[in-house]
DNA sequence: AAGCAATGCACAAACGTTTGTGCAGAATAT
DNA sequence: ATATTCTGCACAAACGTTTGTGCATTGCTT
């Protein structure tokens, strides 16, 4: 015997057990009891016959109606990397406080998915946007912004369009950072970057760039390397960068991964940390203190940064006028933990 | 000068942009050409029609007239908890190969709110639940599930009932990881348990009591302490522990935050791991192997907890049948690193 | 030239809500 | 007793799709 799954109760079915029509049904619902004279005994027989056949309401159905359909899309290159699994959860949150649900879509790191995936939400009628754009594409996010959809965009910024961007205090980040490996005497200093052209990365090489000579010294382009935020690739630049560059005593890694990679080529290399190698790291991870080597940080308020994003679309949602600020920049913490050494001369 | 956030394009006004009516264009759209005699030229200018207005069809508006809203909902108690993360990601991933989208909700590891979310997403019609419990709770997930939606709970099970669950094998588990104390010689043995009354928490339990008194030992009920799957209930129960029984010389820890804690605490005890004081937990993090004390962990396999999950929903949803097997066990492996140490007789 | 099939489309209902309007009957006023 | 207001509700349209059906027109057959 296969139970038949049943089809929800519609309030059409609400009425008929109450013996009244659909719109004295809706409007006892809904509170509208007084301004539209529905006698106290309809409310009462519509309220319990609900209760009793278990009516919800289709939200599908209200959404066509109200044009509203309560949903926020919120995309990410990868949800089980913390960092925008912390901003999906603070995204999800907030919006959880105001009634409205999440659309929750992943790229798989792959532009071409992300495009289609926001074809989709629109699709879906989504009153607002939220995503961490996988590279530097942005044709998909300007036609959303076009559209008019309230669109925030999270460690991204794609200046000559209008959308609003929420990012990290990239130039403080890499000034400090850089600043701690140069207070312990270190000037070859290698950088493990992250997606070349994007902003954050093009801020933070900018930056590194205007210390180092602030300080007198250079920075030689064969000292960078890395083409993304994975493991991997702090990895390969790191065995690059230390055999073709031996005189390099820090790196500069652009993300946690990135200085997971150093880390594990260090140590084929034989060059342990901090000792013969200084790393400071962008980013953080919330198990750092456990690590063998506690890597010192630029730490990212990731949760911040979500609720952030949150809270100015939602904003954007109630007043339904376009933020007159563009950017919102989140201030980083350095954490020294223990892999800055200073350096041996 | 405030842009018009215009309203979407509508099949009407493609049609009308084409002169046909609008059962026409949305036969056009849909390839029902041939079988519904529409001419080639009306076929082209509806398509051409769409494509310069740029129609997106309402999803909002299909899934009413289809009762298909092709939204299947996720509840986790906090995305992100790495464990969750990778859940709600597999899940998703799943979900995007089949056109179906993702509501994803956080409880934030409420019970009242993770009710109030499920009455949420049935509200959205959607059409199957991927629920991962806060407690013990389970009338709103019988209420769905007696509605007639797939759902599939994960890391719970509720046997008087008939949802599907999938859960890790925690018998196995429990014990491969009492074994590996056993057989470094340690016999007082101490527990760091997660959510009481939870299945899986009762599995781990009843396995270790039995798995002891095969080894000709006893698992005395005051060596079982903590209550939550936190940082801070492995940290109260392991001071707790091992002040009260300082003979203890090994604990197994239920999470990975309560092997954190127990870390903690056997600092701040001036007990150092593995040397005197071993350590196993399940559950695992990605970072494991950079830990300060790597962990010995009888790891679970979240990527395949959902994706089975996934799987199993979305074969329901085609075939239309309840699977007949009630629950999945998915297996754990046992990966030895450093946090075990012989006992020191 | 009449009959008939095939072609190409429009009309309308339906999905489940919300909401503007109209219309009885009761109550009150004159 | 008649006019007016108030009360309590039902009807119908709308939101944007899909889909069953009906109806001209064209073209072919004999």
């Amino acid at each position: 015997m296969t139970l038949t799954s049943h089809q929800p109760v519609t309030l059409h079915q609400v009425a008929e057990a109450a013996g009244v029509s659909v719109s004295t049904a809706s409007r006892a619902l809904n509170g509208r009891a007084k301004t539209y004279r529905i006698s106290e005994r309809a409310v009462e027989n519509v309220q319990r016959e609900a209760q009793r056949l278990g009516f919800r309401p289709s939200l599908l159905a209200r959404s066509l109606q109200s044009q509203r359909s309560g949903l926020m899309g919120v995309v990410v290159p990868d949800v089980s990397n913390p960092f925008f699994a912390a901003i999906a959860r603070e995204v999800t949150l907030q919006a959880e406080t105001q009634g409205m649900s999440v659309l929750l879509a992943d790229s798989r790191e792959t532009t071409s998915v992300e495009t289609k995936l926001v074809d989709e939400l629109r699709a879906r009628r989504v009153e607002a946007l939220v995503v961490c754009p996988v590279g530097t594409e942005s044709q998909h996010l300007m036609d959303a912004d076009d559209a008019g959809i309230p669109l925030v965009v999270i460690d991204r910024c794609f200046p000559e369009t209008s959308m609003t961007s929420v990012l990290s205090d990239n130039v403080g980040g890499a000034r400090r950072g850089l600043q701690q490996l140069l207070n312990h005497g270190h000037t070859e200093i290698g950088c493990l970057q992250g997606l070349p052209g994007t902003l954050p990365n093009q801020q933070r090489l900018t930056t590194i760039r205007q210390t180092m000579e602030e300080a007198g010294l250079t920075f030689a382009d064969s000292l960078l390397a890395g083409d993304n935020f994975t493991e991997q690739s702090g990895y390969e630049s790191t065995l690059q960068l230390l055999t073709s560059h031996p005189e390099i005593s820090a790196l500069f890694a652009f993300s946690t991964p990135n200085a997971f990679g150093a880390l594990r080529a260090a140590e084929e290399l034989g060059r342990s940390v901090p000792d013969d190698l200084s790393v400071v790291t962008f980013d953080d991870s919330p198990f750092a203190d456990f690590m063998r080597v506690p890597l010192s940080t630029v730490s990212q308020d990731v949760e911040r940064l979500g609720r952030t994003a949150a809270e100015v679309i939602l904003k954007q949602l109630r007043t339904g006028k376009k933020p007159r600020k563009r950017t919102h920049t989140i201030p980083v913490k350095l954490i020294p933990r223990h892999s800055i050494a200073k350096v041996q001369s």
